[in-house]
DNA sequence: TAAGATTGACGCCTCAATCTTA
DNA sequence: TAAGATTGAGGCGTCAATCTTA
């Protein structure tokens, strides 16, 4: 589709897996806001949620636990600002709280509250059983395998980029 | 990452699969946006206009050659609202056009127009050189065979859902 | 009654500019 | 001067409601 001229420098199957990935990749997404959206999340929320709930699992302290902003924004694909705002959202629910930093007083530290993994808890079952119900029950574990290690060259191919 | 327990149903390769997956997709989208833009694109409306340019070259007569809304929202991941909103932009700037059917006044046929037909033929090379770049030269030709396959499943599972 | 499409309100996200501390 | 983070403006996309024709 849209134009398979070789003088373009893809040929149809390369085409075909372009298109199947972004088209895979944004219908799984749209399956999953829809599930989140029961418990009141977006999808990036969730993310951040879950990348805070580990960090706060990890801690060797109970006073840390928490990921700087700029961490956050490079591991999630957001910008500075979105991060920014979520986080707000987050706080306003309760659901995650700001810290500033120990050592530089331009920094901030987002960590999870009580309630936010709570909420988290709740929403990992519903999540993992989608993702499980679209993905894993339809590709084989070699597939699977291939594709985790082919992906993941790209994103860190991708990855070097900073944004605003 | 992310609560890697067995009782959630996945393991940790199909957590990494599907974070790849996620992420792999969002950072190509968003590489992609970036040099869409330099031709005054976002991506849903080059692709709206790549359909329409495959449409308007295998139509028989020049005076067909256009798709209808439902067709199209249901072949790009879009509401209907996000492609009315679209299809006026592209209006806007002259890319594309709205047509009524002969059959059912009801419809609405999109059509490309010559200019927007210009901007594909002129966006179409650096899309495709960019996509070759982050993707295909990374990737290999096996692997790129086999994510074809296990996602046009996933999309073929994921597809039958309707949207307002 | 239902199907095709559009409108208006609203939330999310990005960019550019700004503020604060290093 | 630069780094970390935030703010305000603006565009995009969704939902719910609405309009028109079948």
């Amino acid at each position: 589709m849209t134009i398979p001229d070789p003088r373009h420098g893809l040929d149809a199957d390369q085409l075909g897996a372009y298109f199947a990935l972004i088209e895979a990749g944004d219908r799984l997404q749209r399956a999953v806001a829809d599930q989140l959206a029961e418990h009141g999340l977006t999808h990036l929320q969730f993310s951040l949620l879950a990348r805070l709930h580990d960090a706060s699992t990890q801690a060797p302290d109970a006073s840390l636990g928490g990921l700087r902003m700029n961490e956050l924004a490079d591991a999630l694909v957001v910008s500075r600002s979105g991060l920014t705002y979520q986080l707000t959202q987050l706080e306003k629910t309760g659901l995650a709280e700001r810290t500033t930093t120990p050592d530089d007083d331009r920094g901030v530290v987002a960590r999870i509250t009580p309630a936010g993994s709570t909420r988290i808890v709740e929403t990992m079952p519903g999540h993992v059983a989608l993702v499980k119900q679209y993905l894993f029950d339809v590709v084989t574990p070699d597939e699977i395998e291939t594709m985790r290690t082919a992906l993941g060259r790209v994103v860190e191919h991708l990855r070097p980029e900073r944004r605003a």
